[in-house]
DNA sequence: CGCGTTGGTCGTATGACCAACGCGGTGCTATACT
């Protein structure tokens, strides 16, 4: 009842909704906490609650800057006075005064790159820590081995900050994935909340077509057809602008491309207009998605195919958060699966690189003591691009510190590479398996998450058959609201070969 | 890897053909400079 009463007086809610509760009493308890719960709101609450209830702070970490700028002044905008997003947004003289006054803030949101700067760190092990949050936790699967290091780190500060009662939160997360964040985290001891993955409400289904041209074709007529608001996901900015604008010349007058090339200004712009209904259809890259709380949105088409079933789940999950039926359509045509192949391994850097590398450090020998300093130099002469640097940086220096030779390193940087290139062609594989699967796409998916499909979905696949009727657009409707274009001269633009 | 684009060839008007080339995602931070 004291949970309920709180729940009340603190954040205005009579219930609590599923999973909630029992997350709140497993981090009261004193227990690190695996969580994973459905997209959508409610998340959060499982980690504000249990702050005001217990003495110190609580440490939040957070992937992107706008999520924290987005639960920091929402719990602001709910009273709370004691916030901090202790980020790059902040000037060096905040950043200071902040870790001064660090012990006078109840919830601190950070990234995981900041947290583990010496001086966060110094003035982190100073505090009484009520509980260690790692939101979407599924990064530090996902981005940790080949993306931002940093992720793959938070165990260590962990222990560094004296083991703090630990909760991880995630909506998606294969066995895998899952073992991988208890592992990292170092709590293979814990409590662990599991609830479903899957949306009955979004119906599955796969396109195949011929080639590039047809995919096309069947985009332009899907998105004059499809009942809105809708994304489309593109592996390529330039493809999801070149479509936005295809899609507008086509007569879709609220369309825009989202991707992580744009400026800080235009992104939160898209994003704005389109969760406030002011646009139609996103073309957006893998960039567009966390923190979008949007519930109407009523198709997820993808052009392109993502790299795990994972991310694809996560993708078309953020349709019908509403409850209403919604459908996620992906367009394949033979040889798609070479996108996902060619940036799954142009992530790290290949044997040519580091053979490079291993010369360079025999001209320079003095380096390998701290290679940093020639950063720009070699980044310049190998070709590694930032990120690549960073993965290699990082792998170079932590195998430096336990002594061993650079040649060995090398060669185990090598191993371990082609090791993490095979797991991804694999997952790439799973995708590809799925899409041409002749048994229930639902059935599969769940599968890779041990779950079985225990009830019949209405509109369930292609496989299990589909009306793509009930799904289109009310054309009786003169909504002047949405005309997202005229779709009777559609069939008559699509017979111009396009200049 | 395989797609689309580009630009050259042919040989005299337009476009068919082909080889060469380029492209392909996700975010944090600091520092020095304007």
């Amino acid at each position: 009842m004291r949970l309920e009463a709180l729940l009340q007086s603190k954040f205005g809610f009579s219930a609590f909704r599923p999973g909630q509760k029992e997350i709140i009493e497993s981090v009261l308890s004193g227990r690190n906490t695996v969580a994973m719960l459905p997209t959508g709101t409610g998340k959060s609450l499982c980690y504000q609650l249990p702050g005001y209830m217990i003495e110190g702070q609580v440490i939040i970490i957070s992937p992107l800057l706008s999520l924290m700028q987005d639960q920091a002044e929402h719990l602001m905008m709910n009273g709370e006075k004691k916030v901090i997003a202790f980020n790059s947004f902040l000037t060096r003289g905040e950043k200071k005064q902040a870790l001064i006054h660090l012990n006078q803030y109840k919830f601190i949101f950070i990234s995981p790159e900041m947290l583990y700067y010496e001086s966060v760190l110094s003035q982190l092990k100073k505090l009484r820590i009520a509980l260690f949050v790692v939101d979407e936790a599924h990064c530090i699967s996902q981005w940790g081995y080949d993306f931002r290091p940093d992720y793959l780190k938070l165990g260590e500060v962990r222990k560094i900050i004296g083991n703090p009662v630990t909760l991880a939160l995630t909506a998606t997360a294969t066995a895998e994935v899952k073992a991988d964040i208890k592992k990292s985290l170092g709590i293979l001891d814990c409590s662990e909340f599991i609830y479903s993955v899957d949306r009955p409400n979004i119906a599955l289904s796969v396109e195949r077509l011929e080639n590039f041209r047809e995919k096309t074709e069947r985009l332009v007529e899907l998105a004059g057809i499809l009942q809105g608001p809708g994304i489309i996901y593109f592996s390529s900015k330039k493809m999801a602008e070149q479509s936005a604008e295809l899609l507008r010349d086509k007569g879709a007058k609220r369309v825009m491309a989202y991707h992580g090339g744009m400026d800080q200004e235009s992104r939160i712009l898209v994003q704005q207009q389109f969760i406030h209904g002011q646009l139609d259809l996103i073309c957006a890259t893998s960039a567009f998605g966390m923190g979008i709380n949007k519930d109407n949105i009523r198709y997820v088409i993808h052009f392109h195919m993502p790299l795990q079933i994972e991310s694809y789940l996560q993708e078309i999950g953020r349709a019908g958060r509403d409850g209403n039926q919604s459908i996620a359509i992906m367009l394949y045509a033979p040889g798609d699966e070479q996108l996902p192949i060619q940036l799954a391994e142009s992530e790290l850097p290949d044997k040519a690189q580091i053979d490079w590398i291993k010369e360079w450090i025999e001209e320079n020998p003095n380096a390998i003591q701290n290679i940093g300093p020639f950063e720009e130099q070699i980044k310049q002469r190998s070709g590694l691009t930032d990120v690549q640097w960073r993965i290699f940086n990082d792998f170079f220096e932590k195998k430096s510190k336990s002594g061993l030779d650079y040649r060995r390193i090398l060669q185990e940087m090598k191993e371990y590479y082609e090791g993490r290139i095979k797991l991804k062609r694999d997952s790439i594989e799973e995708v590809y398996k799925w899409i041409y699967k002749k048994t229930c796409r639902r059935e599969s998916i769940l599968s890779c998450f041990d779950e079985e499909k225990n009830a019949s979905v209405p509109s369930c696949c292609d496989i299990c058959g589909l009306q793509l009727e009930n799904f289109l657009r009310n054309t009786n409707s003169d909504n002047q609201e949405s005309p997202l274009y005229d779709w009777k001269n559609h069939l008559e633009y699509l017979l111009i070969p396009s200049e």
